[in-house]
DNA sequence: ATTTAATATTGACCGTGGTCAATTTTTGAT
DNA sequence: ATCAAAAATTGACCACGGTCAATATTAAAT
């Protein structure tokens, strides 16, 4: 069993993937068309569909990317040691996530990888932003009674219900950051 | 503006829940097709969209019935006081909303009310949630640093990362249940 | 009983994601 | 250079959710 890819594979790919760049960068993620990205690259649907599985497996790729840079950004940066400065450095990654609603929607729905063999790019981005805050948490003044790990679940897990709730007309009384800094005080905090 | 509902009005919409329920119960929620429920309620497909917003309303309805139902199941037993008998109290609740992909997907898309005027089914269900664990955690052995409603809220988040990572490849290697467990003692228990 | 206005139903039609047999292009062997 | 097998591309076609102008039915007024 042979597989020879040839060049012009990855020029499509690659053609593909800056249409669809141009396309999100107009209009935005949830208003992406294929229709309209195979035109601007110039090929026929079907070959959309023989370089990515669906629509989605595109967007993981495109939102992947983008979220994959803010952690970067975020990572870059002097280590937090408080719950304030960890929020404030996640900024940019959350405010990407809460960026529009269907990229909330997409992120959690490929969070977790749906096979071990294939990590997708979100997937992996969660896994980063574990270890990252991780790391964090780990020089940090956080209660110590609880592994390292364990808290940065945490963590993740109340900033997406933190962000769950800013799409939620219901509890538009408190802002994401005061929702969040609630949160994380009373998860972080050392014993008293 | 006066509004006058027909008697007919009511038994098509009866006619489609039925039909609906009937074929969620032959395929599950994710094979659910317009088309078949439609053709099972015998009218056309125009009517099933004067009758719900779309697709999803339905199933909104439909998955926000059954949850309510597990929810009232859950209530109905004793207050429990541990961490391991909420959970366990909670189980059939749970069970549900990770009885299938598409059910869970479709919970968190939900869970908050778009419009303050208009909350769904769903965002119901999670205001009943947070309300019958606030109940519980007022009468349990927890934590008194911070406030019930803030508990709760946690237990919701939670609960939902645990049920994320229950359809996560990467981290089947322990259970929900225990992976819960080990949360809500970190979270719950009282200061040491 | 008729009329009329409000309300409900219909089904042909559309938009968009996705499929696949047929065709074209590339690669490697001779 | 020629040819055969593998790989990539094409576009007509399908599935399914959703729309809407036309039609049918109901309820209330006379």
């Amino acid at each position: 069993m042979q597989k020879t890819i040839q060049q012009r594979t990855l020029k499509t790919r690659a053609k593909l993937l800056q249409a669809a760049a141009d396309v999100v960068q107009k209009n935005g993620y949830q208003a992406l068309r294929v229709e309209e990205v195979v035109q601007a690259a110039g090929v026929a649907k079907g070959t959309f569909f023989a370089h990515f599985h669906d629509k989605d497996a595109l967007m993981e790729i495109l939102i992947g990317e983008k979220l994959d840079a803010c952690l970067d950004q975020a990572q870059a940066a002097e280590p937090p040691k408080t719950v304030p400065k960890i929020i404030e450095a996640l900024a940019p990654v959350h405010e990407f996530m809460m960026s529009e609603r269907y990229v909330f929607d997409l992120l959690i729905r490929y969070s977790g990888a749906a096979a071990i063999s294939e990590i997708g790019p979100i997937a992996y981005c969660f896994e980063k932003y574990f270890r990252i805050v991780m790391m964090w948490l780990d020089q940090a003044e956080v209660r110590q009674d609880v592994p390292t790990d364990l808290l940065a679940e945490g963590v993740q897990a109340f900033a997406i219900q933190a962000m769950s709730l800013k799409f939620c007309a219901l509890h538009s009384a408190t802002t994401f950051t005061d929702r969040l800094e609630t949160y994380l005080r009373a998860w972080l905090s050392p014993a008293a």
